[in-house]
RNA sequence: CGGGGCGUAGCGCAGCCCGGUAGCGCGCCUGCUUUGGGAGCAGGAUGUCGGAGGUUCAAAUCCUCUCGCCCCGACCA
């Protein structure tokens, strides 16, 4: 195409209202443009990138075996109450209203959709596994959409569901569909690791995110050094320690800390170390106010509390309350003395001895606290975030923590739809069985803003092969007409030859259009001009080195052809 | 929802404290020159100063309310 036929409004300077990397070069390059926070126009150029996204995505899913099929975007609220979703999902899922005064949603995931399809259509296990999949449009009101496609309100995603007739055959599926993820992002030209991660809301017992890994990421990954063993640090397990605190008891102590609430403040204060302390952190978790001990150099994980009270979420309690349950405001909360709440504890806390903590009394803490002399705890467990330097859970190596983009996610759900909504098929056996299901999702724009965040330089993007809206960049800088008719056919040859081409024929002078091919970043450039062409050549640009070489026009394809197939390899 | 910040030309911003009828750079339009890393000269167009109300002879500027947007946090299948 010819840029003078496309909308590829770049930007000189940078938008105030991009921070991030991958949405200030989107916003530049003139690939995106925001209509109201969280929802985006994509222009020419950004559509093009995300259509070779979602090729790549179609030719891995239906070579898993899956099948491609569209459901609408918005749907009836009946389907949303079967599963209770309706009420569970919150402000996320907006609803509306028909002229009927019918209750809709706009989809944020289409689960319950999906089941209500299979249960209608499908009778028999002979019929399995299936696994129908869309690449479509959700809306999910996010509470702070941000870093433009990163987190948008709505976004375009590519969801699967597969149903099996039993555990076995699903994690079959599962399989399938991890492998098939594997190879989307490898083919996307994306660093990335699948980790083990926390199933959430939408339940069931397995679950891996896909995470590019990148220092803009919003999520945290462990991964072990030398072992394979890599999880969201929401899920990252941390062993139970085996060594005990030998020194003998010495009596708990009252000690002033006057105006001391923090960790940093008391410690400094008191001249101990983090470790030699225990904070004291009091959660709502539904009705229930809990108390949970960590030592003073960790931080609690609600992901893990949440699931350990069997709660959706907990929260940090309120200062009334604490106030009202420890008697001291917050600050100098401790187990000891501490009535009528359930003490839970971080492993970490059983080996240790002579530790400070809250004393449940304005400015004052106790020093040389101990477990069951002083205070009892009702249960033990698994409730810090993973550090680095931890040992790995599983497998060999020491952990370290990395930032991530969750570019996708798979989940083995099991009979949680399936129940709820009665989809059940006929065994051998004639008899009804629920099918087991399984999830899995893709953010399309997100994989195209993880896929800048991984490769750009200060000059602006530069696309891997398979995903770049162009292959080639062809430059004219010069508006003499014989570099315009050797443009021309270059232009020609190489559509013929496959090349996904763009022809800046704009008048601008050369620097112009050097700097937007930078900042648009099409793997290859093309530099016509009277002064090569005097020469008998046309100069070619690998965007990603920077390296120039001068090529004959007339061997311009086949070089081009050996620098792709160099680029991408897949697509061989 | 809590904290911070911003809404002035298509984009980036100044002006606001101290009220006097709106400006800079880029971009855009016209002409001439120029043309291999964001050209030069000359001329030109473009604003409900986010919105509403108030104070005042006079409001972009002061006051009140409101809407939108960005960042941090909380939240996030």
């Amino acid at each position: 195409m010819k840029t003078s036929q496309l909308l590829i409004p770049t930007l000189r300077d940078d938008p105030g209202e991009a921070e991030t990397v991958s949405h200030r070069l989107m916003l530049r390059a003139g690939l995106i443009r925001k209509v109201a926070a969280g929802i985006y126009t994509y222009l020419p150029l950004g559509l093009r990138v995300l259509r070779k996204i979602e090729q790549i995505i179609r030719e891995e899913m239906n070579r898993a075996g899956a099948q491609e099929l569209l459901m609408p975007i918005a749907s009836p609220a009946e389907l949303w109450k079967e599963t209770a979703r309706w009420d569970y999902y919150g402000k996320e899922l907006l609803r509306f209203k028909d002229r009927h005064e019918r209750e809709f949603c706009l989809g944020p995931t289409h689960e319950e959709v999906i089941t209500d399809l299979f249960r209608r259509e499908v009778r028999s296990y002979r019929q399995l596994p299936l696994n129908f999949y869309q690449i479509q449009t959700k809306f999910r009101d996010e509470i702070r959409p941000r870093f433009g496609l990163m987190r948008g309100r709505e976004f375009i995603m590519k969801d699967a569901y597969s149903f099996d007739i039993d555990e076995v055959g699903a994690k079959i599926s599962y399989q399938k569909m991890y492998d098939a993820y594997t190879r989307i992002f490898t083919r996307c030209g994306l660093t990335f690791r699948a980790v083990e991660a926390d199933t959430g809301l939408i339940g069931g017992d397995v679950s891996h995110e896909f995470m590019v890994l990148a220092d803009t990421g919003e999520a945290t990954v462990a991964y072990s050094d030398q072992g394979s063993y890599a999880a969201n640090l929401e899920r990252a397990e941390v062993l139970s320690p085996t060594d005990m605190d030998a020194a003998s008891l010495m009596p708990l102590t009252p000690v002033s800390t006057p105006q001391r609430r923090t960790v940093e403040e008391v410690t400094a204060f008191l001249q101990i170390t983090p470790r030699q302390l225990v904070k004291t952190l009091l959660y709502r978790a539904g009705d229930e106010t809990v108390a949970v001990l960590i030592r003073g150099d960790h931080e609690v994980n609600e992901v893990k509390l949440a699931r350990l009270l069997k709660v959706t979420d907990v929260v940090l309690a309120d200062p009334e309350t604490v106030q009202h349950v420890t008697g001291a405001p917050p600050g100098f909360a401790g187990p000891v003395g501490l009535r009528h709440i359930r003490i839970l504890a971080d492993h970490a806390i059983k080996g240790m001895k002579n530790i400070v903590i809250g004393a449940n009394k304005s400015d004052t803490h106790y020093q040389n606290a101990n477990l069951d002399r002083d205070f009892a705890v009702e249960q033990f467990a698994d409730l810090r975030n993973a550090q680095a330097g931890d040992s790995s859970p599983r497998g060999p190596g020491v952990l370290t923590l990395a930032k991530g983009i969750e570019v996708g996610q798979v989940f083995l759900l099991g009979t949680k739809y399936s129940h709820k909504m009665n989809a059940a098929v006929l065994d051998d056996q004639g008899k009804e069985r629920l099918a087991i299901m399984g999830c899995y999702g893709i953010g399309v724009g997100r994989t195209a803003a993880a896929a800048i965040e991984q490769h750009h330089d200060e000059k602006g993007i530069i696309w891997p092969f398979p995903i770049a809206p162009f292959h080639v960049h062809l430059l004219t800088v010069s508006q003499s007409q014989k570099t315009t008719e050797a443009a021309a056919r270059l232009y020609t040859d190489l559509m013929d030859a496959g090349f996904e081409v763009l022809w800046d024929d704009r008048a601008d002078r050369a620097g112009v259009k050097f700097n937007d091919a930078d900042l648009i970043g099409a793997p290859f450039q093309i530099v016509i001009g009277d002064k090569g062409l005097a020469d008998g050549i046309v100069e070619v640009k690998i965007r990603r080195s920077g390296i120039k070489s001068r090529i004959a026009p007339d061997d311009l394809v086949a070089h081009l052809g050996k620098l792709s197939t160099e680029a991408d390899p897949s697509a061989a």
